[in-house]
DNA sequence: TTCTATGCAAAATCTTTGCAATTAG
DNA sequence: CTAATTGCAAAGATTTTGCATAGAA
């Protein structure tokens, strides 16, 4: 479904900005696109390498997600952990928030209509335009409990 | 009220653990208790600059903000400003969230029941035993939709 | 051809560590 | 005295910038 069509808004998006095509830029956003949940730079640099996939520099991937960023296309996701994760916006659809194991760093995304429902009333009441929200829950995964 | 419990507690926290009262330390303390919103480390060794409070340096800074993390006696709030930020540990009263200005930084805290109780049923359903969580609100404030 | 895109290396930040001197108990 | 506390300077880690080259339109 929006799988591709996020690649392509994106694309879009960035035309619209004036942007020209780079390959290391494309091969961010298909990367991205093939993630569920949120990466930091580092692990999207990696990620770029070895495979068929071509290497882009670490620059590169900080300049590339920072535009991304400005033209919404990614957002990023502060979970705790030093470093910033960046993962694609996409409408609703797969909006999601994260729970994260104070013990071995597992990162795990969830949804809850329930919450959507409170923060969206909230919204509404506070000082603030509100544009997103971002929530974490952190605790001991299964695993790290029974260790 | 808890004003001044919360440094006792942190002291007492700290002497049960085996350390000793330092001045450094003792500085930080009452900054945080005197604070209602999170302080970055660069924020807190300013703070504790000029002042008739002595200085900190900045290793001691972090090494003791690290520390009360550890004891639960301020906890860290990722706001997506690069930068981490500290906030002294109290008990339920008050507990609260933040909403972030995009455009100019300014951070304000915020409570919401209907939002905890929504997050303190969704965490029973979650795969993670949870032990904190953490809400970020982002948007424009009132002066920058002015401005 | 004219801008944008990108890599590389250097720089800037924020944070952590090592070590020696100081201080609390 | 003995162990914890601090400061200072150096080291680490992550992110940003400057500059020259390659590449898209």
């Amino acid at each position: 479904m929006s799988t591709d069509a996020w690649v392509e808004r994106a694309e879009a998006a960035l035309a619209a900005a004036g942007r020209k095509q780079g390959t290391a830029r494309r091969a961010i956003l298909e990367l991205l696109d093939g993630e569920r949940c949120a990466l930091t730079a580092v692990e999207i640099e990696r990620a770029l390498q070895g495979e068929e996939r071509r290497g882009v520099s670490r620059a590169s991937v900080y300049r590339i997600l920072d535009e991304l960023e400005r033209l919404h296309l990614v957002q990023r996701v502060e979970i705790g952990q030093a470093m910033v994760r960046y993962e694609r916006v996409c409408d609703s659809e797969d909006h999601h928030h994260h729970l994260v194991c104070d013990r071995c760093g597992l990162v795990m995304p969830f949804t809850d209509p329930g919450l959507e429902h409170a923060i969206s009333s909230l919204s509404k009441r506070v000082p603030l335009a509100v544009s997103e929200h971002e929530i974490v829950l952190r605790g001991a995964c299964q695993e790290c409990r029974d260790a």
